[in-house]
Parts: C-alpha cells; sequence; structure tokens
DNA sequence: CGGCATATTGAAGTTTGTCAACTGCAGTGG
DNA sequence: CCACTGCAGTTGACAAACTTCAATATGCCG
C-alpha cells in the first residue's frame, strides 16, 4: 500500500515524522541541522530578530525533520512536545466537524511557524496538522524553548512578534471570511501575491490549488469559479501560472 | 442632537474618550482607576499572573476611561497609542468592507484585553473598537508597557499568555465560520454559557441579541431563525432569557 | 400609553456547498 | 508508441444556508 496516497490510512495510523534519506524511511530520526537548513532557519521571521547568543541558544535546540505529502504531524487532543518552523513545502493546519469534514485554518509556507502558542498554554494540540507536500521542518521541544524564552528576552520578543503577527493575520482571516464573496477573496490573495506598484503581473500558485481553496476558506469547485468569474477582469489561468493584466481592475472587485 | 444614538454622527466625529461624572461630559480627563476599578482589574486573566512588583508598576499605568454605548473608541489605520483591559461592559472590534458593511470580529467583555497585539506591530490599529453598551476600560499606553515588558518577564509571560489565548480563540472563530451552520453556533455558544456538567440551564444572556449575531458571524435574522431551529431541540428563549432543557440534546445538533 | 429601538417573521434573491460527470495531464507498463 | 490509470481541476445541476428587504411584533423606558 502506498502510504502517501491513501488518506485513510494516514487517518488511522499516523505518520511518526522520520527523515528520510535516499527513499530508505527511517523512523523518528531527529537531525541537527545541516548548513542549508540553518541558512533558511536563520532568515525566518521568528528567527532574523534574535541577537547572536539567542540564535545560537535556538540552533541548538532546533532539529530538522521531514514528512512526506500527506503524512500527518499531529492532531487535535494530542499531547504537545514541539512547536515548528517550515523550512521547505507547505503545511496545513485544520480542523474537523463530527461529521468528518475539515476546513483549514492556516496554511504554513516556508518561514512560517506554528503551534508556538502552545508554549504558553495548555497542554495538547488544538488542531491537527498534515504536511501538504514533502517538506522540511525545524522542530523545536516547547519546555527547553519555554525556559530559554525565561533567560533571554530576545527570544521571548520575537515569540511575542510572531504571536501577535498570527494574531492579526487570523484576525484579518474572520473578517475577509465574514465580508467578501470567493471572487473577492482570490482577488485579495492575487493582489497579495504581486509585486507592490505594478500595472500587472504573472504569478505561480506555489501550492496546488485545492490547497488554496482550503486556505481561503472555499470548496475547491468554488475556487475554480471565482477564477472564471475573475476572466471579465482580465485575469487568465493556466494551471498554476496567473497572468493578471489591470491589477487595478482586481481591486474594484 | 442625541450623540448616542445616531450612528452616522458617530461616524463623522469621533468620540474622544472622555470620562463622564453625574451627565456631564468631561472630555479626555484620564484618571487613575479607583478601588472597585482597580479590584477587577487585578482579577483580569492578563493581571492574574502578576507577582506584586509587576502587578503595581501596570497598576500605575494604567488609567480608566469611560464610553457611551456606540462611541468610537478607534478606527482602523489611526495611530495606535493605547490597548485596552474592558472592567464593565462590552466593546465591538470590527472591520469594514469598501461598501460600508460591517463584521465584527471579536467581542470582547469585562476582563479581556484587546489591541495588545500591537505591543509589538505596526503603529496602526487594524480594526474599528466602538462600545456596545456603556462601558468602562482600563487603557494603557503602549510605549510604556512595552518598556515595562522589556525589564519584567512577568509583564511579558503575561502578554505572550494573552495573545497566545487570543490566537487560539480566533482560530477556532476561523474553524467554527468554516464548519458549523448557524443553529450550531448558537449551540455551540450556548453550550460554552452553560455550567459544566449540568444537564439543563437557564442563561441570561450578557448583551443585545444582535452583539450576539455579530460575535457568531450571523445577521440578526439568522440568529433569530437559528433560536427557532433551536425550539425543537428544547431551547426556549424569551427576551435575553433562555431556558436549556436538555443539553446533551444541544451537543447533538 | 406613546415612542423608539430591538427582535421576529415572511418572501425573495445570492452565494456557496455538494454530487456527478467530464476533461486534461502525467506516469506506468505493456 | 499507446492504452490504462489515477489525480487535479472544471463544469453543470441542484440543494442548502444565509443575506437582504419589508412588514410586523415585542419589549423597554420615559
Amino acid at each position: 500500500m502506498d502510504r502517501a496516497r491513501d488518506g485513510q490510512f494516514q487517518a488511522t495510523h499516523q505518520a511518526a515524522g522520520g527523515r528520510r534519506a535516499s527513499g530508505v524511511m527511517t523512523v523518528n530520526k531527529l537531525l541537527r541541522l545541516n548548513s542549508r537548513e540553518k541558512n533558511i532557519l536563520v532568515k525566518t521571521p521568528i528567527m532574523a530578530s534574535l541577537g547572536p547568543s539567542a540564535l545560537t541558544k535556538m540552533l541548538d535546540l532546533a532539529t530538522a525533520v521531514n514528512y512526506e505529502s500527506r503524512d500527518i504531524l499531529f492532531r487535535e487532543g494530542e499531547e504537545a512536545e514541539s512547536f515548528y518552523c517550515v523550512l521547505s513545502g507547505y503545511v496545513r493546519l485544520y480542523r474537523l466537524n463530527k461529521d468528518g469534514r475539515e476546513a483549514d485554518i492556516r496554511i504554513c509556507g516556508p518561514g512560517d511557524t506554528f503551534a508556538e502558542c502552545l508554549l504558553y498554554l495548555g497542554p495538547n494540540y488544538r488542531y491537527n496538522a498534515q504536511a501538504a507536500e514533502n517538506v522540511t521542518l525545524a522542530r523545536f521541544d516547547i519546555a527547553r524553548v519555554r525556559a530559554a524564552a525565561e533567560q533571554d528576552v530576545d527570544i521571548s520578543r520575537a515569540i511575542m512578534q510572531s504571536l501577535a503577527n498570527h494574531l492579526l493575520t487570523t484576525m484579518d482571516c474572520v473578517a475577509n471570511d465574514r465580508l467578501q464573496t470567493a471572487p473577492q477573496r482570490v482577488a485579495h490573495f492575487l493582489l497579495t501575491s504581486c509585486p507592490k506598484e505594478s500595472t500587472s503581473a504573472s504569478i505561480r500558485l506555489p501550492f496546488q490549488k485545492s490547497l488554496l481553496a482550503g486556505k481561503l476558506g472555499l470548496a475547491p469547485e468554488a475556487l475554480s469559479r471565482a477564477f472564471s468569474a475573475l476572466r471579465r477582469a482580465g485575469v487568465t489561468v493556466r494551471g498554476r501560472l496567473i497572468q493578471i493584466n489591470d491589477v487595478n481592475a482586481l481591486k474594484q472587485i
């Protein structure tokens, strides 16, 4: 059975979060970050503001971990031992209702930190996390980082900035869900993906459309229809490539 | 013209946030908290975890301010000088779309802190805040609290806990909006308002139904219909009084 | 009781979700 | 090289849920 292709299998047997090397899976082998991974990590928002000593402490606490597409990182209700920072790939954070329907809460890409809010809260994860594609993550032990933050103001300040940012982003999400229709959400997303001050642009989606649909709180079909509704505003879609002829027209949607 | 009853007037002439005494308005007079207000403030989540010295510092930084129902506390885009903690009454945080439609992001009641995320972020408010009824608030100067947090780990820890809490609450909000229908949202709200482990309950809404509707992301009419849909699950509504005959039946909605 | 704001109800109308069929593409294996 | 397969995405038809508008009812406070 192909684990990466069978959601049901994933749903009952959690992936253990191993690091794979040359096609061979070595479960739960946590490694220090290699230099390429370190270079990515130190540029992420949560690390970039740290002073040299705080940065060293955090790098010492980080381990690297890989997941394959559709692997489950953790589930709602499990005891939270770690929080994560994405080095490459995308991770979905989502909830289930009692019928088993899923709703994405957040899509985390390179540089994004997630579950760090549990540093100062209850002992359990509050949502599910799944790799949307093959991902590399930096993993941090919650208890150790909490201890480090108590001693180093740089670290606690970085965590606060991260929390404050996520809070505002999530509040934006609530407001957008409640105020905007599907084409408006898509237009808004495209505009935030455009370089500032440009009159036209062409964008390559960094992930599948189904993932974008979830991020925007839409069914994949609704995203499709939103794109075709945006054609009259000069938006051309071919695969992951999106051509925007008139940025100002998009703003009027 | 009655300021408290004319939304348009409020929309163009911002209330200055004065403290009123015996019907006479004294604009912008910021006062130290009286002992009753202090007693409330020290029990709020953000203050309760502070040690004695941190608590004293924060109380010294706090000023009391009253607003009348429908007063605007601040608007999106304004420079953020203060964050607030609700001592009594309710405050709506909301956004406008370009058609002028409003969507509530959060309803803050006694003990709730808001806009504290700006301690570590950009200089502007990111949403509007309006008194939903007559309110008393503790106001904190952002720059001063930021300085205090740098020196006192208790304070920065309290802020982090507050941020983490709000983040999780807001993520819950996104998930609930995306997963639950109107009756389910109302049922969920009622269940969180019930004492734990009770089989039946009677609740008094702490605010107007229109405010509850906004909190749940619904039009007032949709809330009304949700309540009448819940009648068959043993929910009786008369004014602000709500009788729940069977808590378990509500959980099945 | 009057006056006003809040809440409820009914009747459209929108928007989105759901289900199903179909397309297009990429990879597989004969 | 080509049929087969599996998956992502699109499209259509329909249903469900919610909003909006309008009319009416209820409740509150002078």
